[in-house]
Parts: structure tokens; C-alpha cells; sequence
DNA sequence: AAGTGGTCTAGACCACCAA
DNA sequence: TGGTGGTCTAGACCACTTC
């Protein structure tokens, strides 16, 4: 039997205000809700989808945590016309994220490979002889590399992996065995070693951000761990705090 | 008259769950609610303050994203052990942050004067002639200085500001005239200047972070504009993305 | 003045956690 | 199994923005 049956899509069904919220982010996707324009007030959204005005709060908010709306106080939830600075209050993947850009971008997969190493089982918490697929991946965006990504997977957890997958979304892909709940992110400055700078086509006085990540599922267990490197011409680290 | 009247305390009643979410703010500071214990449940809570537990619920939202608290589900909310790691989730100064502490803090102003400057004028939307005071402090934790903050606040606006009410907490002075609704940040990484690399003990190869703040009133008025430059050896930026 | 989001009430059922 | 937080209903009044 296969392992980790059990933290495969918990029983908990997806909440009524999160299918209104894909919904929602699918129109925005799609246009019928235009950037920088008014979505309905929130009492037309709650008669539409025939639900309290309490559930569709709970979407927007949602949203809005996601970066993808904004409010107004006394005026209305407005869609946010998306840059491509980094925000570090958003949780999209690249791809998600890319979507709303009108560049093309894509993402190549430079290292495939299965490996040893206690260093990562350490990190996982778990025997020194599991073994991990390594990935790296460039992602682009207008032909330029935006950042770099090396990311570590157990093998058994996500077996038929593969570069084809990759190049496409990771999200997507691990969403289909477990449920993401949350990520442990640190970011700190470092200077890009010379690999890093070859890619950048920067030198070793631009210090650049390095974030590494650690997911859970929603039973706790780490599903992946991975390195970001951030292009520092592209990305910045902007954010919003309330009050 | 004060140019600025308009602006001064939003005629907006404080809401009851903030009233209740700063009691709460305080248990936690006297230990009243101990760190890593349980808080009272939900229904508890909105029993002993004659609310609804939806109320409750707001209270305790915003003490989970000034990083006070951390729910677990099926459990209960639990306050948070504070770390010196910077939070980005969090939005809590200096002085309030080091209550938590049990190492000794304190804050000290190294420069302070009033200036002309174009580029200063333009960061707040202003004519050129406009004054401001350019405070530029240290804040210590243990003897060691943790981060380096340069504010920039409008003279009119503020006009009986002293060295002695900053060495204490801006906030609580500032916030005598103005109402704070947020702040927009930015974070990248730098390579320190001479003066920076001295105070920290540190050298050129170390790079660390460098904030820029701009603080809206809820009249969306800037108010003040401030640079931050953190010790690397003591801060870190870690977050948790949920979903 | 009309419409909007912000706050709040008083309930309810659910899945999850610990005992 | 009992208590907890997560979600949801069906209302209500408020301050704020826009016209």
C-alpha cells in the first residue's frame, strides 16, 4: 500500500467561500472582471452565488490576501492591476502569477536528478536513505531569467514525476496527492555566487535575496523543501502593513 | 488654525474588537496569558466580554497577523513564543516588540535636525520649502545595536517633537495626532556603507536589508517616511503563507 | 442621498484534536 | 466523546465615498 494514503486529500471538504473565490479569480483571470475596475459590492456577489454576505467577505478577504483585489473603504473591492514586483503578502506560484502578466514566460528545467542526501533528509525529518528528486529550474519571463529555483521532493511521495511536469506547474502537479497548508519561508541577502551571476548577468557587488521554503500538508507532513534565487532587476519585496 | 486638523483622529469610533484585541495585547504582556499557553476559547472569551464570538473571532484575527497568537485548529489559539526574528506578517515597532523580550532594550538618537531637501518633499507630495526633522536613531537590544532607522516626519505636523519622546516610542507620540491606517514597504538587499559596516560590526562581503516606509493617516496623508537598515547577525525575515 | 464596505448580533452545523 | 476552531445564515446599524 502506498505510504502516505493517508494524508492524500483530507476528508475536509472545500469551503463554500473558497470555490467563490476561484470563481471569482478565474473572471478576473479571464477579463470579466477588468484590473483597476470595481468588482460587485459584495451584496450583489451574495445574492449571485446565493450566499450570506458573511461568505463572500470571506472570499474577498481571500482574495485580497492573494494580492489580487484591493478595498475601498465606503467605494468598493477593486481589482489590482498586478505588477511583477514580488509581493511577499501573495502566495502564486510562478505560473499562477505569470498568468496575469502579458509577457510570455516559461520555465526550463536545467537539473533532473534523483539523490542521496542527509543534509535534506534532515531537513525532512526523516531516515538518511530516502532518496529525493532534485530539480532545478530556470524561470523566465520575456527571455529573461527571473529566478532560480532548486526543489526537493521525496521520490515515494510523488513518484511519476517528471521534467515535462515540471516545466509546467509543481502546484498543480502535488496538488493532485496532498493538500497544501501552509509554507515556512526565510529570506535572507546573500551574494550570488558565480553561477548566479553568469544567469543574472550580474557581478558579485549585487547581493540578491535567497529564499528557502518548507511546505506542509495539511496533516503536517513536509512535502517539499526548496531554494529561490531572485533576479534583483526584476524582483523587489514590497508589502502593505495594516494599522 | 493647524493646517492638519482635518486629519487629526478620524471621527470613526475605535471597534470593539480592536478594544478587545489590545486588552488581550495586554494580558499577554503581563503573563496574565502565558507564552506557548492556551487562550481562553472562543465561546469563553465572547462570554466574559459580552460579545458575539464573530467579534471575538475579528479580535483574534488581528492579533494573529501582529504575529501575538497562532491558531491551531481543533485545539485552540495559543499565544505565540516571540523570537527576535523579524516577521514581515508583523506589524510591531520596536519598543513594542522588545516588551517581549527579557533582554534590556533601548533606542538612541545619534542625529537630529531639521532640514530642507527636494527629494525628501517629493517622497511626501510637498512643495520644496517645506521642513522636516530628520531623525536618525539606533535601537539597542543587549548592548548590541539591532537596526539603524532614519524617520523623516513634517515639522508642521509635529511641531513639539524632541530627542527625548524619540527615544521613546514614535508611535504612541505620533499617534497622538494622526490615526495610522497602514504603510507601504519596501525591502532589498544592500551592501553596507562604511558608517553602516562600523555600527554593525560587520564588512562589505555581508550584505543585509535595507527598508524604505512610507506611513499613511487614514486620510491617506503620508506622514512619515523612514529608512531601515537591520543587523544581519540578529534579524532574519521568515513568514508563513497559508494554502 | 444612495450605495459601499466595516462592524456586530445570535444563532447553527461541521471537521479536527485531545483525552 | 466533548470541546475547539472553521464555516455559514439572516439579519442590522454605522461611517465612508461618490454623486
Amino acid at each position: 500500500l502506498f505510504p502516505y494514503t493517508t494524508l492524500f486529500r483530507s476528508k475536509m471538504k472545500k469551503p463554500i467561500y473558497l470555490t467563490i473565490a476561484n470563481d471569482i479569480e478565474k473572471k478576473i483571470f479571464n477579463n470579466d472582471y477588468p484590473k483597476n475596475e470595481r468588482l460587485p459590492s459584495e451584496r450583489n456577489l451574495s445574492e449571485e452565488y446565493g450566499v450570506t454576505r458573511m461568505t463572500i467577505r470571506n472570499s474577498i478577504e481571500y482574495l485580497v490576501s492573494k494580492g489580487l483585489l484591493e478595498k475601498r473603504l465606503g467605494s468598493g473591492n477593486y481589482v489590482k492591476r498586478t505588477s511583477l514586483n514580488l509581493n511577499l503578502n501573495e502566495q502564486l506560484s510562478f505560473s499562477e502569477k505569470s498568468q496575469f502578466s502579458d509577457k510570455s514566460s516559461r520555465t526550463e528545467v536545467i537539473e533532473f536528478e534523483k539523490i542521496y542526501n542527509s543534509k535534506i533528509s534532515k531537513i525532512f525529518n526523516l531516515d538518511k536513505d530516502k532518496e529525493f528528486f532534485k530539480i532545478k529550474r530556470l524561470r523566465y519571463l520575456d527571455e529573461e531569467v527571473v529566478n532560480i529555483e532548486i526543489t526537493y521532493l521525496l521520490c515515494e511521495m510523488f513518484p511519476d514525476i517528471s521534467i515535462e511536469i515540471m516545466e509546467k506547474s509543481k502546484y498543480d502537479y502535488v496538488e493532485n496527492f496532498i493538500t497544501i497548508k501552509e509554507s515556512f519561508n526565510k529570506i535572507i541577502p546573500i551574494i550570488p555566487d558565480m553561477d548566479t551571476q553568469k544567469i543574472f548577468h550580474i557581478d558579485s557587488n549585487t547581493p540578491i535575496f535567497y529564499k528557502t521554503s518548507l511546505g506542509l500538508t495539511t496533516k503536517n507532513i513536509i512535502f517539499e523543501y526548496s531554494e529561490l534565487y531572485f533576479n534583483p532587476k526584476i524582483y523587489e519585496f514590497s508589502f502593505i502593513s495594516k494599522r
